[in-house]
DNA sequence: ACAATACTTAAGTTTCTGCTTGACAATCAA
DNA sequence: TTGATTGTCAAGCAGAAACTTAAGTATTGT
């Protein structure tokens, strides 16, 4: 019988949320295995390959990025896929980018006040 | 006397690296911390009085978050004063960005294969 | 059917983090 | 000078995080 695509679980796809993001990406083992991802689609034994882990840690870093939302996975047969999925990267994206224009803002209303005390 | 600024200790500003930023985000607490600096520039104990965490916790992160290069301070007299540093997020949107220009380039390339895989 | 492949799960270990406490230093105000 | 304010430093602790090992399940190739 041909294996049909199987979603992650009884959980389904999460609600992406900032916290388990910037956690997923406070890793430098994830952001590496998130580097592989955004160049192509990998089993999580290909994955595993070029890190100095053993598998078991590859899928417990991989079910952490799931939770996150910035990897989906899919297993097909015996081999699960893995690749990037957008919506995490949004939320850090968006926050990042919230932040920057609070401070831009604040900064163009006094225009250069720091240089003025200076002089004083 | 006048007091005059300091910089913190013999480091001075370091380098910005990325697993030092991406860690430092990944603490609720010092994105917490990054939001209000966001708004404005505070002094330690300011900073500290809406959070349930010691000063010296407070301090804590802010080390962190110095060395990362998302937040600069400076101690004049006896109090420091924090605000928010562009360098960090700098390096921070820029590794997004690039995963997000890499997988996207990707799927272009592609078109939407998967739809095709679908539909045979 | 049998062996190999590709994960999965649970439990235990070690290392790292975030936090507290307590003692201390420097600055400022009265 | 004295006391209050503001922050610094070091030690220690509990819980979280990252790994490992070991045993098990499902799928596929021969």
């Amino acid at each position: 019988m041909r294996a049909r695509a199987e979603v992650r679980g009884p959980v389904g796809r999460q609600k992406v949320n900032i916290d388990r993001v910037f956690h997923a990406l406070g890793d430098p083992t994830r952001r590496a295995i998130v580097e592989r991802l955004s160049e192509r689609p990998l089993s999580v034994s290909l994955l595993a390959k070029p890190l100095a882990i053993t598998l078991a840690a590859v899928v417990q870093h991989l079910q952490i990025l799931e939770l996150s939302g910035l990897v989906h996975t899919e297993k097909i047969g015996r081999v699960r896929t893995c690749q990037i999925e957008a919506a995490g990267f949004s939320v850090a994206e968006k926050w990042i980018s919230e932040r920057r224009a609070i401070w831009e803002r604040r900064f163009d209303r006094l225009g250069d006040l720091l240089a003025e005390e200076d002089e004083k």
